[in-house]
DNA sequence: GGATTAACGCGAACTTGCTCGCGTTAACCA
DNA sequence: TGGTTAACGCGAGCAAGTTCGCGTTAATCC
């Protein structure tokens, strides 16, 4: 018996592995800024990365998970405003969202990964799980101005956060047009408004609960 | 010289052209309850349409182009509430919306359309169009209530009618859950509310226009 | 360093989606 | 009613996109 040096079946995630998955990552973003989702095809990114063909179908399956995988590395770094006030949170993080979108390649990506969930069911799982956690996240913006008597108890944070995050993703996906810091502006202004008037308070009235709803 | 009976070179909309369009419309709506945009393929509509798969594709070229002529289709007959205030006309609008997409085979089409655009330029245009065009319809709404001194002189039409609409796409193509009345309602109390207060304010403190923004 | 084996490169084979040419059907008009 | 021809049915042919088998490279551990 041959004492297995790491597990066999087992991945090898460090080195070579790492830096194709980070060429061919680079090539769809980039992929993507000339041509848009329209544009993008295997053999192209083949190319552009200089990863042979077989290879990306071997580890990606199709051009759905790729952009999934996309999606979930560039949306790692984002932090969560905390100025003291909602109204001061609520336009810190919509303009950042503003400015993430004010770039033309992350546009496309979102596209690209709403045509990929509607055509593939691990897709959309990927992209409902992704967003589901960040409104979760982002609600704790809310929760805290709840406990600052900001908003109503039955306030439900993940709808304000979905109520400021729709009118970027209708801008991008419907109207079709850019992103701009006026968007940012009024999506701010409006939840605000909104979430005072009790627009997303729960139907039950139920109070307001923390980030872990399990 | 032949004197031509109906120009040479003309369409023959009659007849058997419009049966053929309609069953083939019929299939794509049909197809899209069972397997969503996921399961659409030229293939399936020929066999579900009893048309061959050579007409469909001499007829519209790809699946892009049948479903923003089924949406166009669908979408045809809706008509704008006039209850006398603007909360009240946004409320029904906003429930007729709901109940539009109450339908699983309306949001599937959604995600089609959307797709098509995110791949196709001509489709994209063809969904832009059609957007801006029953935003500026829809608009008047929001002119009559700035007329009836509801809404700030400044307000911007479309902007608020977009605002209407996002929810709806948002949860459609990004949170992938069923559109309910409670969603229509939270839609229509919080553009009131926004509105009023001044979210969707020109920049420049145009006032309103009508719905010929030429 | 040396052995083991994921992960990759390569090209051929395969499958799928799409197009083309031709004969047939049925709108449209006189 | 009959002539003209757009629109359709049909199957073969073409061009993508996708998979497969095999040899090579380079992580990983001893």
């Amino acid at each position: 018996m041959v004492t297995a040096h790491h597990a066999p079946g087992e991945t090898r995630p460090g080195g070579r592995t790492a830096r194709t998955r980070q060429a061919v990552l680079a090539a769809v973003f980039e992929e993507l800024g000339d041509g848009g989702y329209a544009a993008l095809s295997m053999e192209r990114i083949a190319q552009r990365s200089g990863i042979h063909l077989a290879t990306l179908y071997r580890r990606w399956r199709c051009i759905e998970g790729m952009v999934c995988e996309l999606l979930a590395d560039l949306s790692a770094d984002v932090l969560l405003p905390d100025t003291g006030s909602l109204p001061g949170d609520l336009r810190a993080l919509s303009h950042a969202i503003g400015a993430f979108y004010g770039d033309a390649r992350r546009r496309s990506l979102i596209e690209a990964v709403v045509s990929a969930a509607a055509r593939d069911p691990e897709a959309e799982a990927v992209l409902r799980e992704f967003f589901d956690a960040r409104l979760t996240l982002a609600g704790r913006m809310v929760v805290r101005a709840v406990e600052r008597g900001e908003l109503p108890a039955d306030t439900d944070p993940k709808e304000v956060m979905s109520a400021l995050g729709a009118p970027f993703y209708y801008r991008i996906l419907i109207a079709r047009r850019p992103v701009d810091a006026a968007l940012a502006e009024s999506a701010a202004t409006a939840v605000w408004a909104a979430a005072r008037a009790g627009a997303y308070a729960r139907p039950d009235g139920a109070p307001a609960k923390g980030a872990g709803e399990g």
